[in-house]
DNA sequence: GGCTCAAGTGAGACCACAGTGACGG
DNA sequence: CCCCGTCACTGTGGTCTCACTTGAG
């Protein structure tokens, strides 16, 4: 994946869809993803304006760039001058929105490109869901979607603003600001924080344990940049080196017990503690990749001195997740440490029970094996292609030929 | 304990075809 | 060294088949 458009090779490459893994120009994102229902769900994000080849986590206001968590982390954690800047959180999207619709979505993208569209359709659908916005998380069916039937381009914007209610915060007064300083290089906690702040009407849904969305909100956006060339045009080229950034929301199952009203001071103070505690640790494979170390992400820890006694634990790491998975999505690796660095100080923390974290441990290392079988997509236009293929009994037929299965339409032909 | 059988599980094959890379001119 | 054409190979997902495992009798 590079600057330019994994799949017409021709356009710079502007969005990044996680599960095709691929760096997509608005118009082949439009067209590869309106090919069928299950492709309209993928989630997608805008592409590091650093490295160009990974999903941007966090908008530097500074530099009035895109970043994802490692250039992020690399151009804010180790520079003194950089500590200061401000960051924002990017959104995900899924659908086929029109530049208008992302130009609301992204509300710091005032000008977005015409997308060119094969159908000549004008925003076909524009499918904000909960998760989407709040993370990068592959599940978009464990969220509330909205549709936003933007032909006629009227309402979106309200819907938009309901969305703030559903996500606790609107995108202006709840934006979460990230001042960096050096306790915070483990900085996409900060988005994390959101998440942890979710209202009663929608935490028992976030917080329940369903696999892959143990995932995090990312407040909505709502920078103002000046020009496209500003969001797009402009590649730093000085990624420097690069960590392993893992996501939180691959990591993260949130299991808050008490009323939550209350809950994002007592949160965000928790997770500011527990950045401190991560700050210093080595990358998470090298952690992971160490049978010496305790590093089960399983393991819960307890914000026992919150009054309303939170607690949240890391479950992230099935088998459907792939390192890619939480490598895009802003969660820095140290996040993946071992026991010790989860645990406050404490007496619970010091008698967690040895069968517990054996047991822990065995899931961890059977979660791990799992996850070498994890299936890559190297050619997203491959797998778009063969997404809208037809097929008798699961195998391809010639184009023409009678078929009994039909991903577009999901008919038979008999 | 050893054997047989049914049920459950998982890996691999199959298909079409556009993309990819190697190779020679 | 570069360009172009040719050709073999690769990868993609849903379904089926078969080998293997597990549990009961």
């Amino acid at each position: 994946m590079g600057l330019l458009c994994d799949f017409c090779r021709e356009q710079r490459s502007m969005v990044y869809c996680r599960p095709d893994a691929a760096c997509l120009c608005l118009s082949c994102d439009r067209n590869v993803h309106s090919a069928n229902a299950l492709s309209r769900r993928h989630l997608r994000t805008l592409v590091c304006g650093r490295c160009n080849s990974q999903p941007a986590g966090v908008r530097c206001i500074e530099e009035n760039v895109s970043l994802c968590q490692t250039c992020d982390w690399n151009g804010h954690g180790d520079s003194a001058s950089a500590l200061g800047h401000k960051r924002q959180a990017i959104n995900c999207y899924s659908g086929c929105p029109s530049s208008a619709e992302l130009s609301r979505i992204w509300s710091f993208a005032l000008d977005f490109p015409p997308v060119a569209d094969s159908n000549g359709e004008q925003g076909l659908r524009l499918s904000i869901n909960e998760n989407s916005i709040s993370n990068c998380s592959d599940s978009p069916d464990n969220g509330r979607t909205v549709d936003l039937c933007s032909a006629g381009g009227v309402n979106n914007l309200d819907i938009i603003d309901n969305l703030d209610t559903w996500i606790g915060s609107s995108s202006n007064s709840a934006v979460a600001m990230m001042p960096c300083n050096a306790d915070q290089l483990a900085g996409p906690v900060d988005l994390v924080t959101p998440k942890l702040c979710c209202t009663e009407t929608r935490n028992h849904e976030i917080c329940k344990d369903d696999g892959l969305n143990e995932d995090f909100n990312v407040d909505d956006v709502d920078l103002t940049f000046e020009n496209y060339e500003e969001l797009f045009g402009v590649s730093h080229n000085h990624s420097g080196q690069f960590i392993g950034d893992v996501g939180i929301d691959d990591l993260f199952e949130m299991d808050m017990s008490a009323a939550n009203s209350n809950c994002q001071g007592t949160f965000t103070a928790e997770v500011e503690s527990m950045q401190a505690a991560c700050s210093h640790a080595a990358s998470a494979d090298s952690m992971m990749s160490n049978p010496g170390i305790n590093a089960d992400p399983n393991l819960c820890f307890s914000t026992r001195q919150a009054p309303s006694s939170l607690s949240l634990s890391f479950s992230g790491l099935t088998g459907e997740s792939s390192g890619g998975d939480y490598q895009d999505c802003g969660m820095s690796s140290t996040l993946v440490m071992g026991e010790p660095l989860w645990y406050p100080p404490g007496p619970e923390s010091s008698s967690f029970p040895t069968a517990s974290r054996d047991s822990a441990v065995i899931r961890y290392k059977e979660k791990k094996r799992m996850r070498k079988f994890e299936k890559k997509i190297r050619y997203a236009s491959r797998k778009a292609r063969t997404d809208v293929r037809r097929r008798v009994k699961g195998r391809f037929v010639k184009a023409g030929d009678a078929y009994d299965y039909d991903p577009l339409c999901q008919s038979r032909s008999g």
